[in-house]
DNA sequence: GACACGTGGGG
DNA sequence: TCCCCAAGTGT
């Protein structure tokens, strides 16, 4: 029996019972399919019930607000993933009457739709011959054929994509892409894979030759800088604060947060006070400035290791564009601010 | 084409 | 603790 055909018989018999896989409606598997770029499934799966209980259809997310949408995104991560869920909802809408399109050229054109998410929702929604090539997928080929070209390569994408496509059922392109990275979520994984209760264990290269622990491999390891972001807190009357957006091309673009100043090192108390970010807003008015935490928060991300302190700033002067606190939890904020907010005592 | 973009869980 | 990584995409 060859790949696909023994990697289906395993698939029907064990695949998992997720939310998606109701049906192949092409809203609810695009969605799907966004929310779990780079994600578990364990952390999509609570999103994927908020966005369609809130938005059933396309036309409910198209009308949306995108304020609205990235405060349901708020704590998933890759925020530009939300944008791109709302900016391509309302381009199907009013370009393809809200009509999902059935073909992989349109569905990759786009936006939030890369070569992975066309070929995902093309087989499954539309049974279109093309190979979804995951991290799984990269994995699960790589061990079987014991290749070591590194799998992030531009090579290696090229020939695992190619690779893929060649295995491909044409007759089942959907349920072949799904049992691919089946088997690398739940018997071929990063670590400890369960190589005695594989399907594929007795034709696996990288079983046979011992290289199972060493691929895929990946090149170049990645790079964190470090960053110092400094948030007012203000404490206007007990009563209201400030919040600001973030608009520039940057880290958690287009979502909410406290007055900041980014400094090049750990900031003391005078940075702040005598910054002009503060003397701009509050003027000549009385405040007091207190340090919130003690020990700079670190917040870790892919590439930054962002050291935040929050300094609450009192006053009673009314300033301009003030929140009253209950409502700041309607805004879209990143998860270190949100869980600022829920501790924070006034 | 290399790099940036989040968050949380596991070893 | 720290590093890896998880159904990738855009620039």
């Amino acid at each position: 029996m060859d790949f696909s055909k023994q990697l289906i018989l395993w698939y029907l018999q064990n695949k998992r019972d997720l939310p998606w896989r109701k049906d192949t409606n092409p809203y609810q598997i695009w969605l799907s399919e966004i929310i779990l770029q780079q994600t578990r499934i364990s952390q999509g799966i609570p999103y994927y019930f908020k966005f369609i209980r809130k938005y059933p259809t396309i036309f409910d997310l198209a009308s949306a607000e995108e304020d609205e949408v990235l405060k349901l995104w708020q704590g998933l991560g890759y925020y530009s993933r939300g944008r791109n869920l709302h900016h391509t909802a309302r381009y199907i809408t009013t370009h393809f009457n809200g009509i999902f399109p059935n073909d992989f050229k349109t569905l990759k054109k786009l936006r939030g739709i890369g070569d992975y998410t066309a070929s995902a929702i093309s087989s499954i929604c539309f049974n279109q011959a093309h190979a979804a090539v995951d991290g799984n997928v990269q994995r699960v080929l790589a061990r079987f054929f014991n290749i070591n070209t590194p799998v992030n390569s531009t090579k290696g994408i090229k020939y695992f994509k190619e690779l893929a496509q060649e295995l491909i059922d044409p007759a089942q392109p959907g349920t072949y892409n799904q049992a691919v990275m089946e088997l690398g979520a739940l018997i071929c994984t990063p670590k400890n894979p369960q190589c005695t209760v594989c399907p594929l264990q007795e034709a696996c290269k990288a079983l046979k030759h011992k290289t199972i622990e060493i691929i895929p491999v990946k090149e170049k390891k990645i790079r964190r800088r470090k960053r110092f972001f400094n948030f007012l807190v203000f404490n206007i009357n007990n009563s209201s604060t400030l919040l600001v957006k973030r608009t520039e091309k940057d880290i958690w673009q287009n979502l909410f947060q406290f007055p900041l100043i980014e400094t090049k090192n750990e900031a003391g108390l005078k940075d702040i006070v005598q910054s002009d970010l503060l003397n701009n807003l509050i003027g000549t008015n009385e405040i007091t400035v207190e340090q919130q935490n003690f020990k700079p928060l670190v917040h870790k991300l892919t590439h930054q290791d962002i050291q935040i302190q929050f300094w609450v700033i009192k006053t009673q002067t009314t300033l301009k564009n003030a929140i009253k606190w209950k409502n700041v939890i309607n805004f879209a904020v990143p998860t270190p601010i949100d869980n600022f907010i829920k501790s924070y005592q006034k």
